[in-house]
DNA sequence: AGCACGCCGACT
DNA sequence: GTCGGCGTGCTC
């Protein structure tokens, strides 16, 4: 180019892959050609970080996803702006896995990209404005309005403004067209600021100067110096004796840091004097946000029948890739994990352990990393952003051959699995609903093992029954504990009958007299009472009680729920909420009557039945901050709480020795759930928390309210006989084609037209219907909450024989008609939602 | 998903 | 007349 002779590179521009697809965090089904500049091209490649201009003005962070040598045909391609990375922060394998998940789970790549990029490793373009230096407002031929003086007055002070500074300082939300007015004026000029996110922690630290470090006299001279400014010496004091610098004058280089200098007390303003008199100097240092823990050198001893365990599923190791470990609760499932884990890494690869979200937080945490130390990373929701990007740096690194992490530990850029363990596979929160990729983690796991030729096992006491049965069937290894560890032993079952308690009136406050008698037995014992009912707030709903007003939301089709602390009325959907009127709104007569009963409520009853017990709650209302849960649960654990109250967080991991009582309080809440797996959840939640009871010698009481106390699943629940639940539930399975026998798809058609919608999802349901494969398409029904946000949603639900053509060709075929009416239909605006294997 | 462009009501 | 509502189309 320079020179017409000059230039000899061989360069044969077929050869050369000057274009790349590039994946982008946006949810439209397909990658985006930009041209390759040439100083990009040596160190392009397929994983890197790269920023791109999309649109007119948004600046994106992409991921390279093919590198090649095509020009559009099209249009011409925008170049790559920068390239972020020197080594790909996403390698090959996890392309190759998002594009799975993509393909299975009906969604975009980008969409599957937003979900696995911590946020610290994709940029931030922000619009800014700033003073255009040309302007001169003395001699503007344009006249300027109050408005547009006043973010000129504001950026003389600021030097550059982003857009909801803007609307702060003009108190208003709409602030374009005065922001373009003052462009067209020559006044400001608009420019995209783009942030790396992620920032490494600094400390600052704080050392002698070399000079006096290694000088024993001078230092005497400065302490005599010293003598009268006594606040001065007691910081020299401190250094000196955190910093043996007189026996090792190398130990002044690495300083000390300064917030340990100044942690008695000692000023600031003591230490900025000898800074300034050239005492100490100050420096700073990179650390690791990610604490460092030493191992505890001691090894696990397995009991026998976890040696046998063990064993087993090694075993099964051999010739299968998946393995089912099915162990009650209190079998010591995680001592298994922990041996297969410190094989694995010791073999040179790399493990990941998954948890349910609400169990992560906690005990098991704490106990692995005394095993692992910094060799284990943790990845949770309740993680900042940038210690999140140090996790993933870290297992790049190989930092971190082991992670343990809620589903969206998936995306660590791992690049040899040896093992996957899915934690108590059967948890209902593996499966994210909401934004897509709606994906099932436990299966995605046993894709993602099978991509790195991993193993996979899956834990859990009361398994889904997609495992049992792959499990029974030799699909899956399946390897059973059903010794408690220790003296525990399982726990004893009381059924509580609602209904013959009121007959009789031993109803207090909805409690039945087993309940409260366990309860009080407890409670003098100085013993523990975990109390489960999954429903927050106070009352479900309340309702007039001469007309039968009830609260509604009004932007969602559900009853209001009556919250006591804030005295409101909130929607758990949309998050609305109101004052609670005093009479009611439509007869302005009646009573407002509490309806059903919430946690608050349970708690609040509890204080009134029990007035000395000490009683917590625990529920998303109490556990909201960032260390709620931590809080609440540390009160339980040092006995500063008697009685326990929560939702389904209580069920999980939660290993206290004084529980001896667990009070299920509405069994039947739990079953009546419409839905094809109340059973299957039924059996799983109540024996899960059950499991909370009597881990250590004394044996603990689970007492179950129920109207109900004939069901026959009460008494499978009670034998733990989980085998014969299994088999007759299966029997309605198939019979009314369920899974695990079919596989299921729901499409939820949604819009703020009531008659939109409901005619886009009859349309949508017969143009699946001409398909031709086997299947049933139920629907399209008005759904459970007819109306969310003020879009009303329809169902059809679509069941699929089990063999993957009928399913790659049934997602294919879906994608089309979808394309179809979007395209070209009057249902351009309807929003079509895609659930592969729903909850 | 954003975001710009473009076409109709209720305000100065 | 203009402001500003949101329906529609596009993004390499």
């Amino acid at each position: 180019m320079e020179s017409l002779f000059g230039n000899y590179e061989p360069v044969s521009t077929s050869q050369v892959s000057n274009f790349a697809d590039v994946i982008l965090p946006v949810p439209i089904p397909r990658m985006f050609t930009y041209s390759i500049p040439r100083e990009f091209l040596p160190s392009i490649q397929i994983g890197s970080r790269v920023i791109v201009q999309f649109g007119k003005k948004k600046i994106l962070t992409g991921i390279i996803g093919k590198v090649h040598s095509n020009p559009p045909q099209a249009y011409d391609a925008k170049h790559i702006l920068d390239l972020l990375d020197e080594q790909p922060s996403v390698n090959p394998m996890q392309i190759q896995f998002w594009g799975w998940m993509a393909e299975y789970y009906c969604c975009d790549l980008g969409e599957v990209m937003h979900a696995a990029l911590p946020s610290g490793l994709r940029l931030s373009s922000e619009s800014k404005i700033q003073l255009n230096p040309s302007f001169d407002p003395e001699s503007s031929k344009y006249p300027l309005d109050v408005r547009e003086e006043k973010i000129l007055e504001a950026l003389e002070n600021a030097k550059e403004l982003g857009y909801d500074d803007c609307e702060k300082i003009l108190e208003t939300r709409t602030i374009h067209p005065i922001l373009k007015s003052l462009v067209t004026k020559e006044a400001i000029l608009i420019f995209e600021k783009v942030q790396e996110k992620y920032s490494p922690k600094e400390v600052t630290k704080i050392r002698l100067v070399p000079a006096l470090a290694s000088n024993r006299d001078e230092l005497q001279t400065l302490f005599e110096t010293l003598a009268d400014k006594p606040k001065q010496e007691s910081v020299l004091l401190k250094y000196l004796r955190e910093v043996p610098v007189l026996s090792i004058p190398e130990s002044n280089d690495a300083g000390l840091d300064k917030a340990s200098l100044l942690a008695e007390g000692d000023s600031e303003s003591s230490l900025k004097t000898l800074i300034k008199n050239g005492v100490f100097e100050s420096f700073k240092e990179l650390v690791n946000r990610i604490e460092e823990v030493k191992a505890d050198a001691k090894t696990i001893v397995l009991s026998e029948e976890q040696e046998r365990g063990l064993n087993e599923i090694k075993g099964h190791f051999e010739d299968k890739q998946s393995v089912l470990l099915q162990g009650i609760t209190g079998s010591g499932k995680t001592e298994v994990y922990v041996k297969l884990i410190q094989e694995v890494i010791e073999s040179g690869s790399q493990a990941l352990l998954l948890l349910p979200e609400i169990a992560l937080t906690t005990q098991i945490v704490s106990r692995l990393k005394q095993v692992f130390g910094s060799k284990m990373g943790v990845y949770h929701s309740k993680y900042s952003d940038n210690e999140r990007v140090e996790v993933w740096n870290g297992v790049i690194q190989g930092r971190f051959p082991f992670v343990v992490g809620v589903r969206s530990a998936l995306f660590l850029p791992f690049d040899s699995l040896g093992l996957i363990i899915v934690d108590e596979e059967h948890e209902a929160s593996y499966k994210q609903f909401d934004p897509a990729p709606r994906f099932q983690a436990r299966d995605s796991a046993i894709m993602l093992a099978y991509f790195h030729q991993a193993k996979t096992l899956l834990g859990s006491a009361t398994p889904s029954f997609e495992s049992y049965t792959n499990a029974r069937s030799g699909k899956y290894g399946h390897v059973v504990l059903d010794k408690r560890y220790g003296e525990a032993k399982l726990p004893m079952y009381h059924l509580s009958s609602l209904t013959d308690d009121k007959r009789k009136n031993l109803l207090k406050l909805d409690t039945t007299r087993l309940l409260r008698e366990k309860i009080q037995a407890a409670l003098e014992q100085n013993e523990q009472v975990l109390i489960f009912q999954n429903r927050r707030g106070y009352a479900p709903y309340i309702q007039c009680e001469s007309c039968g007003w009830t609260g509604q939301c009004v932007q969602c089709d559900v009853s209001l729920t009556f919250h006591q602390f804030s005295n409101e009325l909130k929607c758990h959907y949309c998050g609305y909420k109101e004052g609670t009127p005093s009479t009611c709104p439509t007869c302005g007569s009646g009573e407002l009557k509490m309806m059903g009963m919430g946690t608050e409520q349970i708690e609040e009853n509890l204080g009134l039945l029990f007035p000395e017990a000490r009683i917590g709650r625990m529920d998303l209302d109490t556990t909201r901050s960032k260390h709620g849960y931590q809080r609440i649960l540390e009160e339980f654990a040092y006995g500063h709480l008697d009685v326990l109250v929560g939702t389904q967080m209580i069920t999980k991991g939660l290993d206290f020795e004084r529980v001896t009582v667990v009070g299920v309080w509405d069994g039947d809440r739990i079953l009546n759930f419409p839905d094809f797996r109340s059973g299957e959840r039924a059996f799983q939640q109540i024996t899960q928390v059950a499991g909370r009871a009597g881990r250590s010698a004394k044996r603990g009481e689970v007492i179950i309210q129920t109207r109900k106390a004939d069901e026959p699943i009460y008494q499978q629940i009670i034998k733990g006989d989980f085998d014969e639940f299994y088999l007759q539930e299966m029997h309605e399975r198939k019979q009314f084609f369920y899974p695990p026998y079919v596989k299921l798809v729901k499409i939820t058609t949604r819009h703020q037209d009531y008659k939109t919608t409901e005619q886009a999802a009859r349309y949508l349901h017969q143009q699946m219907a001409t398909l031709a494969i086997k299947k049933i398409v139920l629907g399209p029904e008005k759904a459970l909450i007819g109306k969310i946000k003020n879009k009303y949603q329809f169902e059809s639900l679509i069941k699929l024989d089990r063999s993957g053509a009928t399913q790659s060709f049934f997602k294919m075929e879906l994608r089309r008609i979808l394309n179809e009416i979007k395209i070209n239909s009057p249902y351009k605006a309807v929003r079509f939602i895609i659930d592969v294997d729903p909850n």
